[in-house]
DNA sequence: AATCTCAATATTGCATGCAACTTGGGGAGC
DNA sequence: GCTCCCCAAGTTGCATGCAATATTGAGATT
Protein backbone atom coordinates (compact mmCIF):
# COMPACT_ATOMS: atom_id res chain seq x y z
CA UNK A 1 0.00 0.00 0.00
CA UNK A 2 3.01 2.14 0.20
CA UNK A 3 3.31 3.39 -3.53
CA UNK A 4 -0.74 2.83 -4.30
CA UNK A 5 -1.54 7.17 -4.86
CA UNK A 6 2.06 7.96 -5.35
CA UNK A 7 2.56 9.60 -8.73
CA UNK A 8 6.04 10.33 -10.26
CA UNK A 9 6.29 13.54 -11.81
CA UNK A 10 7.08 11.75 -15.11
CA UNK A 11 8.94 8.49 -14.71
CA UNK A 12 9.78 6.77 -12.06
CA UNK A 13 13.27 7.58 -11.74
CA UNK A 14 14.24 7.40 -7.64
CA UNK A 15 15.83 10.98 -7.35
CA UNK A 16 16.29 12.55 -4.44
CA UNK A 17 13.69 15.41 -5.05
CA UNK A 18 10.91 12.60 -5.78
CA UNK A 19 12.01 11.14 -2.35
CA UNK A 20 11.21 14.20 -0.35
CA UNK A 21 8.05 15.04 -3.04
CA UNK A 22 6.49 11.43 -1.78
CA UNK A 23 7.37 11.59 2.11
CA UNK A 24 5.55 14.85 2.34
CA UNK A 25 2.69 14.19 0.36
CA UNK A 26 2.34 10.96 2.37
CA UNK A 27 2.59 12.83 5.86
CA UNK A 28 0.09 15.06 4.70
CA UNK A 29 -2.49 12.34 3.90
CA UNK A 30 -1.17 10.51 7.23
CA UNK A 31 -2.00 13.55 8.93
CA UNK A 32 1.43 13.69 10.33
CA UNK A 33 1.24 17.36 8.95
CA UNK A 34 -1.64 19.36 10.07
CA UNK A 35 -3.14 21.85 8.38
CA UNK A 36 -2.07 25.14 8.24
CA UNK A 37 1.69 23.84 9.83
CA UNK A 38 4.93 25.22 8.10
CA UNK A 39 7.39 22.73 6.47
CA UNK A 40 10.53 24.38 7.08
CA UNK A 41 13.30 23.25 4.41
CA UNK A 42 16.19 23.29 6.64
CA UNK A 43 14.38 20.55 9.18
CA UNK A 44 12.95 18.50 6.58
CA UNK A 45 16.43 18.10 4.84
CA UNK A 46 18.57 17.26 7.88
CA UNK A 47 15.51 14.90 8.58
CA UNK A 48 15.92 12.84 5.03
CA UNK A 49 19.44 13.99 5.37
CA UNK A 50 19.60 15.51 2.08
CA UNK A 51 20.13 18.62 0.95
CA UNK A 52 17.72 21.70 0.70
CA UNK A 53 17.80 22.02 -2.90
CA UNK A 54 16.13 18.79 -3.37
CA UNK A 55 13.69 19.46 -0.79
CA UNK A 56 12.67 23.34 -2.16
CA UNK A 57 12.29 21.78 -5.77
CA UNK A 58 10.02 19.38 -3.66
CA UNK A 59 8.12 21.84 -2.37
CA UNK A 60 7.52 23.92 -5.71
CA UNK A 61 5.96 20.77 -7.35
CA UNK A 62 4.09 20.62 -4.10
CA UNK A 63 2.72 23.70 -3.93
CA UNK A 64 1.81 23.60 -8.02
CA UNK A 65 -0.12 20.60 -7.20
CA UNK A 66 -2.11 22.41 -4.19
CA UNK A 67 -1.15 20.34 -1.45
CA UNK A 68 1.08 23.22 -0.06
CA UNK A 69 0.49 27.08 -0.31
CA UNK A 70 3.86 28.93 -0.66
CA UNK A 71 4.65 33.04 1.04
CA UNK A 72 6.96 34.24 -0.24
CA UNK A 73 10.10 34.86 1.62
CA UNK A 74 7.94 33.57 4.30
CA UNK A 75 7.35 29.68 3.36
CA UNK A 76 4.87 26.81 2.48
CA UNK A 77 2.42 25.55 4.74
CA UNK A 78 -0.16 22.69 4.22
CA UNK A 79 -3.70 24.12 2.44
CA UNK A 80 -6.39 23.96 5.50
CA UNK A 81 -9.65 22.83 4.30
CA UNK A 82 -13.04 24.35 4.28
CA UNK A 83 -16.61 23.22 4.33
CA UNK A 84 -16.62 25.57 1.03
CA UNK A 85 -13.86 23.51 -0.40
CA UNK A 86 -15.66 20.51 0.34
CA UNK A 87 -18.53 21.79 -1.24
CA UNK A 88 -16.44 22.67 -4.73
CA UNK A 89 -14.66 19.36 -4.87
CA UNK A 90 -18.59 17.46 -4.58
CA UNK A 91 -20.05 19.71 -6.96
CA UNK A 92 -17.24 18.92 -9.42
CA UNK A 93 -17.29 15.28 -8.87
CA UNK A 94 -21.00 14.95 -9.79
CA UNK A 95 -20.20 16.28 -13.08
CA UNK A 96 -17.02 14.41 -13.99
CA UNK A 97 -17.51 11.18 -12.31
CA UNK A 98 -20.65 10.35 -14.16
CA UNK A 99 -19.23 11.70 -17.40
CA UNK A 100 -16.29 9.20 -16.69
CA UNK A 101 -18.17 6.66 -16.07
CA UNK A 102 -20.04 7.28 -19.00
CA UNK A 103 -17.34 7.54 -21.66
CA UNK A 104 -15.76 3.83 -19.96
CA UNK A 105 -18.58 2.14 -20.48
CA UNK A 106 -18.38 3.07 -24.20
CA UNK A 107 -14.67 1.96 -24.60
CA UNK A 108 -14.69 -0.78 -22.33
CA UNK A 109 -12.10 -3.95 -22.32
CA UNK A 110 -13.41 -7.81 -20.79
CA UNK A 111 -10.38 -7.61 -18.79
CA UNK A 112 -10.79 -4.21 -16.86
CA UNK A 113 -14.38 -4.95 -16.35
CA UNK A 114 -12.85 -7.92 -14.50
CA UNK A 115 -10.45 -6.64 -12.59
CA UNK A 116 -13.33 -4.38 -11.42
CA UNK A 117 -15.59 -6.91 -10.72
CA UNK A 118 -13.33 -8.69 -8.56
CA UNK A 119 -12.53 -5.51 -6.65
CA UNK A 120 -16.43 -4.86 -5.98
CA UNK A 121 -16.47 -8.09 -4.66
CA UNK A 122 -13.65 -7.77 -2.57
CA UNK A 123 -14.98 -4.92 -1.04
CA UNK A 124 -18.25 -6.62 -0.53
CA UNK A 125 -16.25 -9.59 1.61
CA UNK A 126 -14.76 -7.17 3.46
CA UNK A 127 -17.59 -5.32 4.27
CA UNK A 128 -19.62 -8.40 6.25
CA UNK A 129 -16.31 -8.06 8.25
CA UNK A 130 -16.34 -4.29 9.45
CA UNK A 131 -18.59 -4.94 12.88
CA UNK A 132 -16.31 -7.43 13.85
CA UNK A 133 -12.98 -6.00 12.77
CA UNK A 134 -13.00 -2.28 12.04
CA UNK A 135 -9.75 -1.86 11.08
CA UNK A 136 -10.94 -2.93 7.61
CA UNK A 137 -12.29 0.27 6.94
CA UNK A 138 -9.08 1.29 6.08
CA UNK A 139 -8.80 -1.07 3.32
CA UNK A 140 -12.22 -0.42 1.86
CA UNK A 141 -11.67 2.85 1.73
CA UNK A 142 -8.25 2.37 -0.09
CA UNK A 143 -9.96 -0.29 -2.54
CA UNK A 144 -13.05 2.57 -2.93
CA UNK A 145 -10.22 5.00 -4.11
CA UNK A 146 -8.55 2.91 -6.57
CA UNK A 147 -12.09 1.32 -7.97
CA UNK A 148 -13.03 4.61 -8.77
CA UNK A 149 -9.53 5.36 -9.98
CA UNK A 150 -9.46 2.61 -12.34
CA UNK A 151 -12.80 3.29 -13.37
CA UNK A 152 -12.03 7.23 -14.28
CA UNK A 153 -8.98 6.01 -16.37
CA UNK A 154 -10.99 3.42 -18.46
CA UNK A 155 -12.31 6.35 -19.31
CA UNK A 156 -9.80 6.66 -21.99
CA UNK A 157 -9.77 10.47 -21.10
CA UNK A 158 -6.34 11.09 -19.71
CA UNK A 159 -6.80 14.66 -18.81
CA UNK A 160 -10.37 14.12 -17.51
CA UNK A 161 -8.43 11.23 -15.21
CA UNK A 162 -5.52 13.89 -14.11
CA UNK A 163 -7.99 16.54 -13.49
CA UNK A 164 -10.52 14.46 -11.48
CA UNK A 165 -7.13 12.88 -9.40
CA UNK A 166 -5.87 16.54 -8.38
CA UNK A 167 -9.68 17.42 -7.59
CA UNK A 168 -10.61 14.24 -5.10
CA UNK A 169 -7.24 13.11 -3.44
CA UNK A 170 -7.05 15.84 -0.72
CA UNK A 171 -10.48 15.80 0.58
CA UNK A 172 -11.76 12.50 0.28
CA UNK A 173 -9.11 10.12 0.98
CA UNK A 174 -8.89 9.77 4.40
CA UNK A 175 -12.34 10.49 5.72
CA UNK A 176 -13.95 8.24 3.59
CA UNK A 177 -16.33 5.79 5.44
CA UNK A 178 -15.57 6.99 8.56
CA UNK A 179 -19.41 8.88 8.52
CA UNK A 180 -20.52 5.41 7.30
CA UNK A 181 -22.78 2.76 9.21
CA UNK A 182 -23.14 -0.83 8.07
CA UNK A 183 -26.19 -0.24 5.63
CA UNK A 184 -25.05 2.76 4.28
CA UNK A 185 -22.06 0.62 3.78
CA UNK A 186 -24.04 -2.17 1.51
CA UNK A 187 -25.86 0.60 0.05
CA UNK A 188 -22.31 1.98 -1.20
CA UNK A 189 -21.34 -1.18 -3.03
CA UNK A 190 -24.41 -2.35 -4.29
CA UNK A 191 -23.88 0.48 -6.15
CA UNK A 192 -20.74 -0.19 -7.06
CA UNK A 193 -21.80 -3.38 -8.53
CA UNK A 194 -24.94 -2.35 -10.45
CA UNK A 195 -22.99 -0.14 -12.21
CA UNK A 196 -20.47 -2.57 -13.30
CA UNK A 197 -23.64 -4.45 -14.37
CA UNK A 198 -24.68 -1.13 -16.20
CA UNK A 199 -21.23 -1.01 -18.09
CA UNK A 200 -21.71 -4.87 -19.05
CA UNK A 201 -25.11 -4.23 -20.18
CA UNK A 202 -23.59 -1.90 -22.46
CA UNK A 203 -25.82 0.86 -21.32
CA UNK A 204 -23.75 4.38 -20.21
CA UNK A 205 -26.42 6.25 -19.43
CA UNK A 206 -27.55 3.99 -17.05
CA UNK A 207 -24.24 3.57 -15.48
CA UNK A 208 -23.50 7.56 -15.49
CA UNK A 209 -26.99 8.05 -13.60
CA UNK A 210 -25.59 5.38 -11.11
CA UNK A 211 -22.41 7.17 -10.72
CA UNK A 212 -24.38 9.99 -9.89
CA UNK A 213 -26.54 8.96 -7.38
CA UNK A 214 -23.95 7.05 -5.65
CA UNK A 215 -21.92 10.15 -5.53
CA UNK A 216 -25.49 12.01 -3.94
CA UNK A 217 -25.75 9.43 -1.44
CA UNK A 218 -21.72 10.19 -0.53
CA UNK A 219 -22.45 14.09 -0.60
CA UNK A 220 -25.23 13.31 1.75
CA UNK A 221 -23.70 11.44 3.99
CA UNK A 222 -20.76 14.07 4.34
CA UNK A 223 -22.61 16.94 4.75
CA UNK A 224 -24.61 15.06 8.06
CA UNK A 225 -21.61 15.02 9.58
CA UNK A 226 -20.22 18.45 8.61
CA UNK A 227 -16.59 17.79 10.81
CA UNK A 228 -16.70 14.02 11.97
CA UNK A 229 -13.44 11.83 12.74
CA UNK A 230 -10.58 13.18 11.65
CA UNK A 231 -10.73 16.61 11.04
CA UNK B 1 -2.29 41.60 -22.86
CA UNK B 2 1.25 40.98 -21.25
CA UNK B 3 -0.10 39.90 -18.27
CA UNK B 4 -3.68 38.68 -19.37
CA UNK B 5 -2.94 34.82 -18.69
CA UNK B 6 -0.15 34.90 -16.45
CA UNK B 7 -0.86 33.23 -13.09
CA UNK B 8 1.68 33.83 -10.14
CA UNK B 9 2.23 30.99 -8.67
CA UNK B 10 1.22 31.82 -5.03
CA UNK B 11 1.29 36.04 -4.93
CA UNK B 12 2.65 38.69 -7.00
CA UNK B 13 6.23 39.01 -5.42
CA UNK B 14 8.55 39.59 -8.51
CA UNK B 15 11.54 37.16 -7.61
CA UNK B 16 13.79 35.50 -10.28
CA UNK B 17 11.82 31.94 -10.35
CA UNK B 18 8.46 33.81 -11.09
CA UNK B 19 10.55 35.79 -13.89
CA UNK B 20 12.08 33.07 -15.91
CA UNK B 21 8.55 31.38 -15.11
CA UNK B 22 6.34 33.85 -16.68
CA UNK B 23 8.68 34.08 -19.90
CA UNK B 24 9.07 30.55 -20.41
CA UNK B 25 5.13 30.62 -20.20
CA UNK B 26 4.81 33.12 -22.81
CA UNK B 27 7.46 31.94 -25.16
CA UNK B 28 5.37 28.49 -25.16
CA UNK B 29 2.26 30.47 -26.20
CA UNK B 30 4.30 32.79 -28.96
CA UNK B 31 5.55 29.87 -30.40
CA UNK B 32 8.81 30.80 -29.70
CA UNK B 33 9.41 27.37 -28.41
CA UNK B 34 8.16 24.81 -30.48
CA UNK B 35 6.83 21.15 -29.70
CA UNK B 36 9.03 19.12 -27.68
CA UNK B 37 11.47 21.19 -28.36
CA UNK B 38 14.20 21.15 -25.35
CA UNK B 39 14.46 24.21 -22.66
CA UNK B 40 18.09 23.84 -21.63
CA UNK B 41 18.62 25.11 -17.92
CA UNK B 42 22.09 26.27 -18.71
CA UNK B 43 21.01 28.69 -21.56
CA UNK B 44 17.59 30.26 -20.88
CA UNK B 45 20.14 30.89 -16.91
CA UNK B 46 22.63 32.50 -19.27
CA UNK B 47 20.24 34.47 -21.72
CA UNK B 48 17.78 36.25 -18.59
CA UNK B 49 21.30 36.56 -16.74
CA UNK B 50 20.22 34.50 -13.57
CA UNK B 51 22.23 31.30 -12.32
CA UNK B 52 20.36 27.48 -12.89
CA UNK B 53 18.81 27.52 -9.71
CA UNK B 54 15.72 29.62 -10.22
CA UNK B 55 15.56 28.13 -13.78
CA UNK B 56 15.43 24.95 -12.23
CA UNK B 57 12.38 25.67 -10.30
CA UNK B 58 10.68 27.53 -13.38
CA UNK B 59 11.06 24.26 -15.04
CA UNK B 60 9.91 21.93 -12.10
CA UNK B 61 6.24 24.47 -11.79
CA UNK B 62 5.55 24.41 -15.50
CA UNK B 63 6.11 20.38 -15.49
CA UNK B 64 3.77 19.94 -12.84
CA UNK B 65 1.31 23.07 -14.44
CA UNK B 66 1.74 20.78 -17.69
CA UNK B 67 3.70 22.87 -20.06
CA UNK B 68 6.76 21.30 -20.37
CA UNK B 69 7.49 17.26 -19.30
CA UNK B 70 10.43 16.52 -17.51
CA UNK B 71 12.94 13.09 -18.60
CA UNK B 72 15.09 12.54 -15.83
CA UNK B 73 18.41 13.22 -16.21
CA UNK B 74 18.07 14.35 -19.84
CA UNK B 75 16.07 17.74 -19.92
CA UNK B 76 12.44 18.97 -20.20
CA UNK B 77 10.87 19.87 -23.58
CA UNK B 78 7.78 21.57 -24.46
CA UNK B 79 4.71 18.87 -24.51
CA UNK B 80 3.34 18.52 -28.36
CA UNK B 81 0.07 18.34 -28.97
CA UNK B 82 -2.18 15.66 -31.08
CA UNK B 83 -5.62 15.59 -32.18
CA UNK B 84 -6.39 13.28 -29.13
CA UNK B 85 -5.53 16.23 -27.12
CA UNK B 86 -7.68 18.95 -27.91
CA UNK B 87 -10.67 16.29 -28.37
CA UNK B 88 -9.97 15.25 -24.38
CA UNK B 89 -10.24 18.60 -23.85
CA UNK B 90 -13.31 19.52 -25.81
CA UNK B 91 -14.64 16.89 -23.84
CA UNK B 92 -14.14 18.52 -20.77
CA UNK B 93 -14.75 21.71 -21.68
CA UNK B 94 -18.57 20.56 -22.71
CA UNK B 95 -18.89 19.47 -19.31
CA UNK B 96 -17.23 22.23 -17.36
CA UNK B 97 -18.23 25.30 -18.86
CA UNK B 98 -21.86 24.76 -19.17
CA UNK B 99 -22.15 24.25 -15.35
CA UNK B 100 -19.56 27.09 -15.08
CA UNK B 101 -22.60 29.14 -16.19
CA UNK B 102 -25.39 27.47 -14.87
CA UNK B 103 -24.30 28.03 -11.16
CA UNK B 104 -22.82 31.44 -12.39
CA UNK B 105 -26.25 32.99 -13.27
CA UNK B 106 -27.61 32.02 -9.91
CA UNK B 107 -25.18 33.75 -7.97
CA UNK B 108 -24.50 36.74 -10.71
CA UNK B 109 -24.25 40.11 -9.32
CA UNK B 110 -25.44 43.45 -11.69
CA UNK B 111 -21.86 44.90 -11.49
CA UNK B 112 -20.14 41.78 -13.31
CA UNK B 113 -23.12 40.77 -15.31
CA UNK B 114 -23.01 44.63 -16.72
CA UNK B 115 -19.15 44.00 -16.97
CA UNK B 116 -19.72 41.17 -19.29
CA UNK B 117 -22.33 43.01 -21.37
CA UNK B 118 -19.99 45.44 -22.08
CA UNK B 119 -17.38 42.73 -23.58
CA UNK B 120 -20.09 40.93 -25.48
CA UNK B 121 -20.89 44.83 -26.76
CA UNK B 122 -16.87 44.95 -27.58
CA UNK B 123 -16.52 42.02 -29.12
CA UNK B 124 -19.58 42.27 -31.43
CA UNK B 125 -18.35 45.86 -32.40
CA UNK B 126 -14.98 44.18 -33.52
CA UNK B 127 -16.82 41.56 -35.46
CA UNK B 128 -17.75 43.49 -38.04
CA UNK B 129 -14.08 45.11 -38.63
CA UNK B 130 -12.73 41.94 -39.34
CA UNK B 131 -13.09 42.15 -42.87
CA UNK B 132 -11.39 45.41 -43.59
CA UNK B 133 -8.51 44.64 -40.75
CA UNK B 134 -8.40 40.96 -39.70
CA UNK B 135 -5.56 41.82 -37.05
CA UNK B 136 -8.58 42.17 -35.29
CA UNK B 137 -8.91 38.82 -35.04
CA UNK B 138 -5.88 38.64 -32.11
CA UNK B 139 -8.13 41.15 -30.28
CA UNK B 140 -11.40 39.33 -30.61
CA UNK B 141 -9.62 36.57 -29.84
CA UNK B 142 -8.11 37.95 -26.15
CA UNK B 143 -11.07 39.14 -25.26
CA UNK B 144 -13.54 36.14 -26.01
CA UNK B 145 -10.86 34.16 -23.95
CA UNK B 146 -11.56 36.62 -21.46
CA UNK B 147 -15.24 36.91 -21.27
CA UNK B 148 -15.29 33.27 -20.96
CA UNK B 149 -12.49 33.22 -18.17
CA UNK B 150 -15.24 36.26 -15.82
CA UNK B 151 -17.42 33.55 -16.12
CA UNK B 152 -16.14 31.22 -15.00
CA UNK B 153 -15.17 32.56 -12.05
CA UNK B 154 -18.29 34.01 -11.48
CA UNK B 155 -19.52 30.60 -10.77
CA UNK B 156 -17.80 30.96 -6.87
CA UNK B 157 -16.49 27.58 -7.47
CA UNK B 158 -12.55 28.09 -7.41
CA UNK B 159 -11.71 25.07 -7.80
CA UNK B 160 -13.64 24.54 -11.30
CA UNK B 161 -11.93 27.94 -12.01
CA UNK B 162 -8.25 26.98 -11.78
CA UNK B 163 -9.37 23.31 -13.36
CA UNK B 164 -11.09 24.92 -16.71
CA UNK B 165 -8.59 27.38 -16.53
CA UNK B 166 -5.61 24.33 -16.53
CA UNK B 167 -6.99 22.33 -19.04
CA UNK B 168 -8.05 25.07 -21.64
CA UNK B 169 -5.50 27.38 -21.79
CA UNK B 170 -2.90 25.15 -24.04
CA UNK B 171 -5.00 24.87 -26.40
CA UNK B 172 -7.78 26.66 -27.80
CA UNK B 173 -5.78 30.21 -26.83
CA UNK B 174 -3.80 30.81 -30.06
CA UNK B 175 -5.50 29.03 -32.89
CA UNK B 176 -9.09 30.60 -31.49
CA UNK B 177 -11.01 32.06 -34.28
CA UNK B 178 -8.39 31.55 -37.00
CA UNK B 179 -11.55 29.10 -38.43
CA UNK B 180 -14.22 31.31 -38.49
CA UNK B 181 -16.17 33.24 -41.57
CA UNK B 182 -17.51 36.24 -40.60
CA UNK B 183 -20.82 34.51 -40.48
CA UNK B 184 -19.15 31.77 -37.97
CA UNK B 185 -17.77 34.76 -36.07
CA UNK B 186 -21.00 36.69 -35.74
CA UNK B 187 -23.16 33.43 -34.54
CA UNK B 188 -20.70 33.09 -31.89
CA UNK B 189 -21.03 37.00 -30.41
CA UNK B 190 -24.90 36.22 -30.90
CA UNK B 191 -24.38 32.84 -28.45
CA UNK B 192 -22.31 35.84 -25.98
CA UNK B 193 -25.36 37.63 -25.90
CA UNK B 194 -27.59 35.69 -25.23
CA UNK B 195 -26.10 33.35 -22.75
CA UNK B 196 -26.01 36.78 -20.77
CA UNK B 197 -30.03 37.22 -20.95
CA UNK B 198 -30.18 33.98 -20.02
CA UNK B 199 -28.49 34.95 -16.85
CA UNK B 200 -30.26 38.53 -16.76
CA UNK B 201 -33.74 36.59 -17.47
CA UNK B 202 -32.75 34.18 -14.11
CA UNK B 203 -32.54 31.00 -16.18
CA UNK B 204 -29.60 28.94 -15.16
CA UNK B 205 -30.67 26.07 -17.46
CA UNK B 206 -31.02 28.01 -20.35
CA UNK B 207 -27.82 29.62 -20.01
CA UNK B 208 -26.19 26.14 -19.47
CA UNK B 209 -27.69 24.98 -22.74
CA UNK B 210 -26.56 28.00 -24.48
CA UNK B 211 -23.13 27.52 -23.42
CA UNK B 212 -23.25 23.45 -24.78
CA UNK B 213 -24.77 24.51 -27.54
CA UNK B 214 -21.83 27.54 -28.18
CA UNK B 215 -19.10 25.09 -27.63
CA UNK B 216 -20.38 22.10 -29.71
CA UNK B 217 -20.17 24.79 -32.21
CA UNK B 218 -16.65 25.64 -32.00
CA UNK B 219 -15.95 22.16 -31.53
CA UNK B 220 -17.48 21.31 -35.09
CA UNK B 221 -15.49 23.80 -36.45
CA UNK B 222 -11.94 22.79 -34.74
CA UNK B 223 -12.43 19.50 -36.74
CA UNK B 224 -13.58 20.79 -39.61
CA UNK B 225 -10.38 22.08 -40.31
CA UNK B 226 -7.99 19.31 -38.40
CA UNK B 227 -4.90 21.61 -38.27
CA UNK B 228 -5.21 24.91 -39.57
CA UNK B 229 -3.79 28.27 -39.38
CA UNK B 230 -1.10 28.05 -36.65
CA UNK B 231 -0.61 24.63 -35.82
C1' DA C 1 1.06 52.15 29.65
C1' DA C 2 1.07 52.14 24.76
C1' DT C 3 3.53 52.63 20.53
C1' DC C 4 7.18 53.11 17.47
C1' DT C 5 12.05 51.90 16.00
C1' DC C 6 15.53 48.95 15.18
C1' DA C 7 18.40 45.21 15.35
C1' DA C 8 18.93 40.18 16.01
C1' DT C 9 17.28 35.91 14.28
C1' DA C 10 15.13 32.77 11.39
C1' DT C 11 13.89 31.56 6.85
C1' DT C 12 13.74 31.67 2.07
C1' DG C 13 16.12 33.12 -2.54
C1' DC C 14 20.06 32.67 -5.41
C1' DA C 15 24.88 31.53 -7.18
C1' DT C 16 28.46 28.33 -7.80
C1' DG C 17 30.99 23.97 -7.89
C1' DC C 18 31.02 19.25 -8.29
C1' DA C 19 28.85 14.54 -8.79
C1' DA C 20 25.82 11.38 -11.31
C1' DC C 21 23.63 10.10 -15.23
C1' DT C 22 22.54 9.82 -20.27
C1' DT C 23 23.93 9.78 -24.87
C1' DG C 24 26.55 9.42 -29.03
C1' DG C 25 30.64 8.13 -31.45
C1' DG C 26 34.99 5.77 -32.24
C1' DG C 27 37.72 1.73 -31.92
C1' DA C 28 38.47 -3.21 -30.85
C1' DG C 29 36.81 -7.72 -31.62
C1' DC C 30 34.18 -11.11 -34.31
C1' DG D 1 31.09 -5.20 -42.67
C1' DC D 2 28.73 -5.63 -38.27
C1' DT D 3 28.37 -5.55 -33.30
C1' DC D 4 29.69 -4.51 -28.84
C1' DC D 5 32.07 -1.84 -25.42
C1' DC D 6 33.91 1.98 -23.47
C1' DC D 7 34.96 6.65 -23.01
C1' DA D 8 34.17 11.58 -23.55
C1' DA D 9 31.05 15.40 -23.91
C1' DG D 10 26.88 17.39 -22.47
C1' DT D 11 23.15 17.82 -19.25
C1' DT D 12 20.75 17.42 -15.11
C1' DG D 13 20.96 16.41 -9.85
C1' DC D 14 22.66 17.83 -5.54
C1' DA D 15 25.43 20.24 -1.82
C1' DT D 16 27.09 24.32 0.15
C1' DG D 17 27.71 29.21 1.07
C1' DC D 18 26.09 33.67 1.03
C1' DA D 19 22.56 37.43 0.16
C1' DA D 20 17.92 39.23 0.70
C1' DT D 21 13.80 39.46 3.21
C1' DA D 22 10.32 38.79 6.94
C1' DT D 23 9.40 38.34 11.89
C1' DT D 24 9.91 39.18 16.62
C1' DG D 25 11.25 41.10 20.75
C1' DA D 26 13.60 44.62 23.48
C1' DG D 27 14.28 49.20 24.40
C1' DA D 28 13.47 54.11 23.75
C1' DT D 29 10.03 57.62 23.30
C1' DT D 30 5.62 59.84 23.97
Amino acid sequence: MADAVSTPPSQLAQTATTKVHEVIKQRILDGHYQAHEYIREASIARELEVSRTPVREALRELVSEGWLEAIPHHGSRVVAWTEKDAREVFELRLVLEPMAVHLASECMNQECLAHLEEMAARMEQLTERVESDPSVRNEIASLNHEFHRKLILASGNQRLATVLESVVRTSVIRRNFGNYDLANLRRSMRHHREILEAIRAGSPSWAEHLMHAHLLAAQALHFRFPEAPDG
